[in-house]
DNA sequence: CTGAAAGCGCTTACAG
DNA sequence: CTGAAAGCGCTTACAG
């Protein structure tokens, strides 16, 4: 061992008078040495604080116990949890993450996935963008074992973890219309994102099926809150207001409540709200708010398992496992005006 | 190449029809090669869809071009930020993070930290737990280039990302005396944490300079939320309760609004409240909250521009940087009943 | 039970 | 300008 460097197995080897062969046997318990030599090599391996070198191993074994995750963000409650779970479950099987953040741009989640692809991660978790097309393909021609969360509906190449917006959608217009809610506004964010257009498309074909006695509207909020609020203001001050406000993200539930609180519009006396989504700090909104919750833990289990699974068995049937997301209902919610 | 495996240098140069040394030149811009080897070269790797193996490269070259994190964990607002700035400042610089997690917990710490150096990171950045002494052994043992941010005062061997505690504190305190506070209440978490000591220490030397004008108390929440409770519900219904309250971080500042709102305590009319750590989604609480920011952006710039050049110049001497973290004043500070 | 040797996919002096 | 070859630190058949 050249003075001051990390010492290496042949280090080891050289200390415990065997072969560099036997110094890695013993080391990982993959043939039977005998005891004297055995002990010679835990020994100088503890006396040289030798930590093997993981990039030589993962070269030489294909295989390095790294697996990518690519996500649009970290700073959202619910990033920050699905990471936090699957790190913890990667761990425990000897795993580690390797996170990269896309940004929600479709270019910036391709060079970071080719960079994961680059450091052979030995397999991905992808929460794919609005066009993540050169992303999956990319992925595909390398034949890296991969799951896609959420955002994508049919994809016949990857094994695929789905949420039932449309049937959580449906629970809360339920929720709704049972207290007595006729006139409802659904606050979206990018109307082209898939779950978006789930979303609205179940609420829409609600409203036909009950034949005149449910109406709807939905408002986009692409760019700032300002357009937001010019919106609100031609809708909330009619006669025909809506009496009921859905928000599709944490973001559109910040603005819609400022809004209101603004305008000493008071929830749920003046309009009841249903979120998408659970707020951190939720509980400090008063009221505190009915939202859909995301199953983050169920999330990251479900994807860990199907990973697992593809890695073992690169050509089994592709898979859908449906999650379901769940309505919490609070005190943001009550029957309208009209019908108390 | 073999049929439906990865391509390498070698399939690249075969196909060109030229060495390996001479692709890889090529392919690295790393010596002068004729305009028709270098274009067959280039083709070749198009048409391979070929992608370097890191793993290799990193072998052969001793560094890996990724630079390890360690911090306590991920969903809080101040660890996810840190994250998020550290991540783009180390992809443009052509670096990639890879983090763990210590949940605060020592011996995890040690483990995820072990880890990292065994896949050879460049170098490390540490948020450490309350007691890092083995994790920094390691550290020190291999030679790893590494910053330490925050929470450490005094270590020789690494460089150090340090927030003006004392000084944040300092100023706290002056804004609720020039308010007319003279009964002050200081929230705390984890009196042993270091961050924590000197705030108190602050405090306590303010009072004593003071000569009596002024008063503080400080209390431990351990655990539960419960406890926290009962230790305020003790002291805010006595004549000589405080009139403004301190919290040392976000769960704190959670905890102790929900009291005082169950209570019908109200802020800052009935008492004061300064929190450290923004909250997300801070604005939402009303009122706005007076709050110590923390200079997320200044903390990642500084971390990692210590750890360039450490690892630019490893004998260099050790160095400290000192940030400040600064008051921001809204709207649950305010004189005190009495002066009013 | 043990060692000598090939090889993982690269980079990089070294000759020519 | 180009190629043959050594070597990064491991693992793993293969002989003995």
């Amino acid at each position: 061992m050249k003075n001051g460097s990390v010492p290496t197995i042949k280090d080891v080897a050289l200390r415990a008078g065997v072969s560099v062969g036997t110094a890695s046997h013993v080391l990982n318990n993959t043939a039977v040495v005998s005891k004297a030599r055995h002990d010679l090599v835990v020994k100088a391996a503890a006396e040289l604080n030798y930590r093997p070198n993981q990039l030589a191993r993962s070269l030489r074994q294909s295989k390095t116990n790294v697996v990518g995750l690519c996500i649009p963000m970290i700073s959202s409650a619910y990033f920050a949890s699905l990471i936090e779970a699957l790190d913890e479950l990667s761990i425990s099987q000897g795993h580690q993450v390797m996170q990269v953040l896309s940004g929600g741009s479709p270019q910036q989640e391709l060079d970071r996935v080719e960079s994961l692809i680059s450091r052979r991660v030995d397999g991905i978790v992808l929460m794919p963008t609005t066009d993540p097309t050169r992303t999956l393909d990319l992925i595909a021609r390398h034949h890296v074992p991969a799951v896609i969360v959420d955002r994508i509906q049919h994809e016949e190449r990857f094994d695929l973890v789905l949420l039932d917006h449309q049937r959580a959608m449906r629970e809360v217009v339920e929720h709704l219309r049972l207290l007595g809610h006729e006139r409802l506004l659904f606050v979206v964010r990018n109307p082209n994102l898939i779950t978006t257009r789930l979303r609205i498309d179940t609420l829409r074909s609600m409203v036909t099926e009950s034949a005149g006695r449910l109406t709807a509207q939905v408002i986009g909020t692409p760019n700032e809150a300002q357009d937001l609020q010019d919106q609100l203001k031609g809708l909330l001050w009619r006669d025909d207001a809506p009496t009921a406000i859905i928000t599709s993200n944490s973001i559109n539930t910040l603005w819609v409540l400022r809004y209101l609180q603004s305008w000493n519009i008071r929830i749920p006396h003046d309009v009841s709200l249903v979120a998408f989504d659970e707020l951190p700090w939720g509980e400090l909104v008063s009221p505190p708010l009915t939202v859909v919750r995301q199953p983050t833990a169920d999330v990251a289990a479900t994807a860990w398992q199907l990973l697992m699974e593809r890695m073992e068995t690169p050509t089994a049937p592709k898979r859908r496992e449906m999650l379901q997301n769940h309505l919490v209902v609070r005190a943001s919610t009550s029957p309208p005006i009209s019908s108390r």
